[in-house]
DNA sequence: AGTAAAACCGACCGGTCAGTCGGTCGGTAA
DNA sequence: TTACCGACCGACTGACCGGTCGGTTTTACT
């Protein structure tokens, strides 16, 4: 039953496959609907077939790769680790992905500029929430538990998330040394910061 | 002498105030060198008399913005305070630029798929090091002097950029707070951790 | 004032691209 | 066999945009 795509479904999946392919490769305006198209093989009339406007069809592609990250990162949020050790595996979750899927979480970013209106929003609220939420729901249980300090868990998520970016993204590697190493780093940071000693004394 | 230039630079300069606005606002595609020359009070032919092309407009316009920000962030560089002061000096520093300086910083990370070659190369290089190269310089004379714990100035500059730009984000606004506020989470985060207690014990 | 050069104008061109539309084709139900 | 329908095709269009160019105005300097 999940089994038997219909010919039309197994057509969009094709469509928004090579979409992913393209806009991580090159940005919203570059890429063309007839370069989709080819890609995915089929013509423009067929694309316009399955989806309404190229807008459409670039939000369909987010939606579609937003649900897939919620399931992946689902067993890290509700294991049962320490906070650090599930921070830990959530990120190597990320990490182990093939590129084309890490690059999909920054082109939100990337690409806002070229919406506007309602369809921008949705499109902006749903990625922001998308990662910091399951951190966040990680790191309020460490502050409950005592591994973290008391302080507000959202502020805390997207620093997390901050770091864990500039660990990911491409343009660190030519800076310092392979991901897996500047994960251990940027945990280690998190949790312990960077002064010399255990700050002590007047507290 | 240097005002008999002064008619031209003055348009030029109006100009690149002019794409500043624009291209903060939008994104490279959607700016058009028609709104830049009318926002600008010239024609399309003006502006082409000034600058070659529109790529080498918005370099032009990039490179001017990072010689001000160089300019801007050498007092904290060079000054002599502790280098929790001086990190923090700099980051205030950046805040209290107005709106849109501090977006130009982030235009980089979010039009660079617009460009290809060289052109692309030398603003991402530039670029990336501006900020990053001037922490480093900060963050390596804290570790000199035993204020950091010993460890690679480099990433450490990179994660102390990336939750600045974190805190410095529009999209945080309405997540936490005052940027004021979230900026001495962030320091604090980085110099002492999010662990509860000072890790202590087999140190 | 006279003049050459720089600054500026704006209609125009070549090309691109999202989106359209009349039509084809293979399956399927009656 | 016929009638129908969704999937798909691909030539076409209308709007737009970066860049050009011949011509006009302004500036700077004698």
């Amino acid at each position: 039953m999940t089994q038997t795509l219909t010919k039309s479904e197994a057509t969009s999946a094709r469509i928004i496959a090579a979409a992913k392919r393209l806009f991580v490769a090159s940005n919203y305006a570059d890429v063309t609907t007839d370069m989709i198209a080819k890609a995915a093989d089929v013509t423009k009339g067929g694309l316009y077939h399955h989806f309404p406007s190229k807008e459409r069809l670039y939000v369909s592609m987010m939606l579609d790769d937003l649900e897939r990250k919620r399931l992946l990162f689902e067993r890290s949020t509700t294991s049962r680790g320490s906070c650090r050790d599930r921070l830990v595996q959530l990120t190597r979750d990320f990490l182990e992905l093939p590129h084309e899927e890490r690059e999909l979480t920054r082109l939100v970013r990337r690409d806002i500029n070229a919406f506007s209106g309602r369809e921008r929003d949705r499109l902006v609220r749903a990625y922001q929430r998308a990662l910091p939420e399951q951190v966040e729901t990680i790191i309020s249980q460490g502050i409950r538990n005592g591994e973290l300090a008391p302080g507000d868990a959202r502020i805390l998520s997207w620093s997390f998330v901050a770091l864990v970016e500039v660990v990911i993204g491409d343009y660190a590697d030519h800076v310092y040394g392979s991901a897996q190493a500047r994960l251990g780093h940027v945990v280690d940071l998190f949790f312990d910061g960077a002064a010399a000693l255990p700050t002590g004394g007047t507290q």
